[in-house]
DNA sequence: AGCACGCCGACT
DNA sequence: GTCGGCGTGCTC
């Protein structure tokens, strides 16, 4: 008696098969079983779905139907939630339910054979588990303050989702420790997520979650997920977290599909980072789609940030005005002496034209090096000079494949395109009129540390008594960006530097402003933020608060020198409100007079957004692919209902690699009417790839709620 | 996406 | 005469 199975398999996003296949099995197997099944020549992964409802199977051909391979029975079906999860998902996000599903799970499991994975699973069933547990002697938990004893009893008596403001260094990560220990003791299955923006901060996570949580539940209970783990490594967590054994799951954005029977708390730390979006394949946000299933799977929701998110911020205003999600405060900073750093604001308008370093800022960093104290200054370009330019004719370094230019790379004398990869060696004259003088135009980080090391060489920092410098000596300035961290390790050994206290100034992109904790920092400097003042990206005022927040709360998180530390701010509109708020410190102010300029021009989170990208040969194919769809849209009943569509217009780079890049806005002030009509407009998007105007279309893809127009 | 089939240039 | 270029088309 053979069984008709609806089965999901990563699925190309534009092949035609986009919902499940149909396949034969001798037994009947409930949905959420993993299945080995033939596709083509090919064997591959699936996943046994839920049949439709409206039992009108098979659809197919009975003939053509083929039967499954294997099914791999040793690891328990998904649970109905998370097929859930991943249904709302790829439908939200306008993908295949197959391509969700399948990159959710660890890439291994789609590589071993039935056969292979059956060997994994039984040499870890073979693995002793240690008897005794350590006994929580070692959980040194510190008392927490009154703010967090106050969050913490919110948490505890109300169901949330809730956003968790507190400002850099008032312990939120404490916060977490507490909620996630409280739930674990109280129930003897329930299982913790706790997720971060970035990779390279979840070892400091780990290593605390693993020194408050291993001797209670054994090292086993803690477990990571994140792009940064092997293969083997990968499956290892993902098996843990599935089978309950992991009672902790830490981890990046990926980590939000992870398969837990029983979820009860998921943690979006940093909630208001871009990190959060997947800018490829299907486009979610790990945090939009925790809040979803904390409330599928009744678990507790804890956004945290000292920057929240504008959409967030606005979710967590009082209930009376439409709130749905409850705001927890932790406005202070742990520590007596750790007020947070005074903001001073430099008028580049009064110092000397083309100034890098404003002579007060100058001064403020000697002092600091002559006191012995570090410093930290922040420019968001990285290389030595973002253009070069001819000085005779009109020659600039402009990427022969991109529209865009190649970076001065002094370093290797190399000019990089930092959007396709392209590098050259710099070329000895203008390739255009052959001038010798070929000029760097503006300054990125390397240039910032070499034009420091000349302003700064004069300056001596305090020598001891048994160094060969009496006098003390010169000053040693670092620099941390994508280009100095390349290679492997490279990062963390830096930092290691810093910490150690043996660089005066670090210089850095804003890869230096995010987590990392480093105490003897009294001085932050942003050199030359305006740019995203006056940006395209309605968003860029958001980026930029939040930057130099968190830039600022890298100075003198060290108690004994709190009281003395600066964020310094140069900017040719020092009294522009964004600034205004920094220096108070006041993220609520901030976040109103955002709120309301969003609410005037009825953008996010006053409005709702959908992009349509598309990728072709030549800017003509991908504008007309987007206005034949854009026309064609015009005929559905969804397209006439509160939702506006914007005309095809080229992407702010153009052209990447020799692609033609163009992009359409969607707009609505309905979720829903913006969601229906996208899932109305799907096959006439697919359909349209295959106009005669459209041909040299490369690929497009949909992304709900993105981040960058 | 893979992996086929399918029809035109430089090689043992 | 083949090896192989990547252009279209299918996969329950």
């Amino acid at each position: 008696m053979a069984h008709w199975l609806q089965v999901l398999v990563q699925t190309p996003a534009h092949s035609q098969i986009a919902g499940p296949l149909s396949y034969q099995s001798e037994c009947a197997l409930s949905p959420g079983t993993l299945v080995r099944v033939p596709l083509g020549k090919r064997e591959m992964l699936g996943i046994v779905w839920d049949a439709p409802t409206d039992d009108s199977l098979p659809v197919i051909a009975p003939d053509k139907t083929k039967a499954i391979t294997a099914a791999l029975d040793a690891i328990a079906p998904l649970s109905a939630h998370w097929r859930e999860l991943v249904s709302f998902a790829a439908s939200y996000y306008q993908r295949s339910a197959g391509e969700v599903a399948l990159a959710a799970l660890p890439p291994q499991l789609r590589d071993l054979s039935s056969t292979q994975l059956a060997r994994r699973l039984k040499r870890k069933a073979g693995q002793v588990k240690p008897e005794e547990l350590q006994a929580p002697n070692a959980t040194k938990s510190v008392a927490p303050t009154a703010e967090q004893t106050r969050a913490i009893a919110q948490f505890d008596t109300k169901d949330g989702p809730f956003l968790l403001f507190g400002a850099t260094g008032s312990g939120k990560t404490e916060v977490y420790l507490h909620c996630v220990e409280q739930l674990l003791a109280r129930e003897p299955q329930a299982q913790a997520m706790v997720m971060v923006p970035e990779i390279n901060l979840t070892p400091q996570l780990e290593a605390r979650f693993v020194e408050r949580f291993a001797p209670l539940y054994g090292a086993d209970a803690v477990v990571s997920l994140h792009s940064g783990l092997t293969n083997p490594q990968r499956l290892k967590s993902w098996l843990a977290a599935h089978s309950g054994e992991a009672r902790i799951v830490l981890g990046t954005r990926m980590a939000v599909f992870a398969s837990m029977p029983a979820l009860r708390l998921i943690v979006v730390d940093e909630e208001h980072d871009p990190s959060y979006k997947q800018q490829e394949g299907a486009r979610y946000s790990a945090r939009d789609l925790a809040v979803y299933r904390g409330r599928l799977e009744g678990a507790k929701v804890v956004l945290g940030s000292a920057t929240p998110s504008l959409e967030s911020w606005h979710h967590s205003r009082p209930a009376e005005e439409g709130g749905r999600y409850l705001r927890l405060l932790m406005p202070s900073r742990i520590g007596d002496g750790s007020a947070l750093p005074r903001v001073r604001r430099v008028d580049m308008n009064h110092q000397p034209k083309k100034t890098v370093f404003s002579p007060p800022l100058l001064n403020a960093l000697r002092e600091r090096v002559a006191r012995g104290e570090q410093s930290m200054v922040f420019l968001n370009r990285r290389g030595y000079a973002p253009v070069l330019g001819c000085s005779e004719c009109d020659w600039k370094s402009e990427c022969p494949h991109c529209s865009a230019f190649r970076v001065f790379h002094k370093i290797d004398r190399t000019l990089r395109c930092h959007h396709c990869g392209l590098t050259e060696r710099v070329p000895r004259h203008c390739p255009s009129c052959g001038n010798p003088d070929i000029q760097p135009l503006g300054r990125g980080t390397e240039h910032l540390e070499e034009h420091l090391a000349e302003l700064l060489a004069d300056v001596r920092r305090p020598g001891s008594a048994n160094e060969q410098h009496p006098d003390g000596q010169p000053v040693r300035i670092a620099r941390i960006d994508a280009d100095s961290t390349r290679l492997k390790g490279a990062l963390q050994s830096q930092l290691a530097q810093v910490h150690a206290g043996e660089v005066d100034v670090l210089v850095g992109t804003q890869m230096i402003a995010k987590g990392h904790d480093f105490r003897r920092i009294t001085l932050v400097a942003a050199v030359n933020p305006d740019s995203a003042l006056f940006s395209s990206d309605f968003r860029a005022p958001e980026r930029l608060f939040s930057l130099l927040m968190q830039a600022a709360g890298r100075a003198g998180r060290d108690a004994g020198l709190g009281g003395q530390s600066e964020m310094w701010v140069q900017t040719f509109h020092p009294t522009h409100p964004l600034f205004e708020a920094l220096k108070k410190h006041d993220y609520p102010a901030f976040a109103a007079q955002q709120l309301e300029e969003r609410e005037q021009a009825g953008m996010p989170p006053f409005s709702f957004q959908a992009l349509v990208r598309a990728e072709a040969r030549t800017q003509e194919a991908a504008q007309a692919f987007l206005t034949i769809a854009r026309e064609t849209a015009a005929a559905l009943e969804t397209a006439q209902q509160q939702v506006t569509l914007y005309p095809a217009v080229p992407m702010s780079i153009q052209r990447i690699a020799n692609v033609e890049r163009a992009q359409m806005l969607i707009e609505s002030g309905s979720r829903v009417a913006l969601q229906r009509f996208l899932s109305d407009w799907s096959a006439i998007l697919h359909d349209t790839r295959s106009q005669p105007a459209c041909k040299g279309l490369i690929r497009w893809a949909v992304d709900v709620d993105p981040l960058a127009i």
